[in-house]
DNA sequence: TAATAAAATTGAATCGATTAAATTTATTAA
DNA sequence: TTAATAAATTTAATCGATTCAATTTTATTA
């Protein structure tokens, strides 16, 4: 292993020189950079990233929890993310939750500054979960995609509000009328704030009514059991509003399988537009989530708290406007 | 920040002894323990994980460098791999390529040891790439998914030879004469195998003819383009054998924009079995791998390496049988 | 009870870089 | 030429845990 003190040798000079060298410090002369940078070279040295993080007291890693890799729309959250980082020189590791409360508590339990120097982190499906754990290690955090009670720190997020508001007022420009919501979990601010968007346009419109609420979680398997319940109660469905892309899936499985067509005889619109919506029969409309973009602007935010360069002390929600997408999925009705 | 040396001082004894405690070094009696463990739990001692890489000369991180996180099939190896690494103590650092020789290059070059004391890897697309960086670093080395002429090392990898020729027999048993493949990247093993596997099927029931070769990459585009070029040079093709399912599904958007039915016009066959290839219409029959029980088996590797344990001297590669999964993309022809 | 062996504990050196005070060298002004 | 100042360089302490030789304590045996 080649270390500083080996440069240092073979340049003829200290080990703080080549230490001044390396990091840029503008305080060696011209002719003793060339020096080391040729020892360098020779040598092939490479800093030894364990001992300047201990040194220096931080690392060069920050944290990103996911709740479900498996949703498409987390790897492309991922790559926004990362993709910022590197260009910094950070490095990502990855923790996947599925959706599992007690295994992001494990990890964030044994979490410290050492190992990461900053979290990103959507935070797994649980209600009213003590993140003092997280607040106490007093490394900077950023929330992205989910919100949560008990944890209050900067935030890049979707209008979730208005995208399910938009989503709605669409269904009805169309002319649907009947119109069900299949709910995220309820005990994510997501699935919460996606709900009250699409109570206040039925409520506009004179079209609420509590029945047509259905809660259940973002999975597959959940939206093809909220849509086989509510084909089962329900005569006559105009539309569905799926509280992401991966419920519609699962509903538009339960829709064919009963021998209905989309949407002919039922419309459906999702949210997030993974990228598998548009690949669907009928391609999905859905509310687009500029996604990749979510996942830099968080890694930006980061890393101005970690080095110290935000602006601004007070905590920050930054809330980005969807984008509705117009497929097949929904039908437009006479008249409308 | 506390330190070993607190926690030693409110024991009543040297830092030496509490170092012994928390590495379970068992020499250590049973009441001292005690209190050490008691001056632990009062301060809320955690140590750092940085110190102790540097003075044991080794990292608790392993690197997983991926193609392309945004295939399904990547994010599910991730999970096998991390689902194993985490209960073992590492932590994973994900690297994905998007199929870019110069990027991967370019993180490969930056690795040390210092970094990661393993590396996973999925090599991207790239022919004759040199990868000597990565046998200099001498960090012990695992590969998955696509093997490469210049890495040599321990492999886990699905039979792609067995699988194209299961497939494609499969096409054959249900009648179909007129098989085309889409190849993935000709730069690829991967592809390559499962052309071979493809070739073997067909020469040995007297089915094979150069013009049913198609050359492209892993991607949806890929797929579509390869498939529309079909669509304008035959009349008449009874299947298709995609290299991959993100292949497939980008020919069947071509297939149905043309206004051919699946499998009524043509038969189309995949490989991976990813999460979406179920949920399309309609459900597509394709080759499975077993990418999480992959991913896991290749972490189970690579800690035996790291750590010494591996019992075999010289280099491994583990091949896995894909399985068949029949949906409804094939058509069983009349007499078959 | 002394001698010896075994067990437990200590403490200083170490890992490889950073950093800041101390020292040396170069530059400028008088 | 010398003193004062600025620039460049060195040196040693430091980060926090590990490790092992040295020492102390405890247990065993004669």
């Amino acid at each position: 292993m080649i270390t500083i003190k080996d440069v240092a040798k073979k340049a003829g000079v200290s080990v703080g020189t080549v230490s001044n060298v390396i990091n840029n410090i503008d305080i060696v002369s011209e002719s003793t950079k060339r020096k080391v940078f040729k020892a360098i070279k020779e040598l092939n040295f490479k800093p030894n990233i364990i001992a300047r993080s201990l040194s220096k007291g931080k690392t060069d890693n920050i944290a990103i929890i996911v709740p479900e890799i498996n949703n498409p729309f987390f790897p492309e959250l991922i790559r926004g993310i990362t993709d910022f980082l590197e260009t910094k020189g950070y490095y990502a590791i990855i923790i996947n939750t599925d959706n599992n409360a007690e295994k992001e508590e494990i990890f964030i339990n044994g979490l410290n500054s050492f190992l990461v120097s900053g979290i990103i982190i959507a935070p797994a499906d649980s209600k009213g979960k003590d993140f003092r754990v997280l607040s106490e290690l007093k490394i900077p955090i950023v929330i992205v995609d989910r919100e949560s009670d008990n944890l209050n720190d900067d935030t890049v997020i979707v209008n979730n509000h208005k995208g399910a508001y938009d989503a709605v007022n669409y269904l009805i420009n169309c002319g649907h009328k009947i119109i069900i919501i299949l709910c995220g979990s309820n005990h994510t601010k997501t699935a919460q704030n996606r709900y009250i968007g699409w109570r206040k346009a039925m409520e506009e419109n004179n079209l609420f009514n509590d029945d047509y609420i259905y809660w259940g979680d973002f999975t597959i398997d959940s939206g093809y059991k909220m849509m086989d319940e509510v084909l089962k109660k329900f005569k006559k469905v105009d539309a569905v509003f799926a509280s992401n892309d991966i419920i519609a899936i699962g509903a538009m499985q339960a829709i064919r399988e009963n021998g209905l067509r989309i949407p002919e005889d039922i419309s459906i619109i999702g949210f997030d537009d993974i990228y598998f919506s548009k690949l669907l029969s009928p391609p999905l409309t859905t509310i687009r989530q500029p996604v990749y973009e979510i996942g830099s602007m968080a890694a930006e935010i980061l890393l101005k708290k970690i080095e110290g360069k935000s602006e601004l002390k007070n905590i920050c929600r930054y809330v980005i406007d969807g984008e509705l997408i117009i497929r097949d999925s929904v039908a437009k009705k006479a008249g409308s």
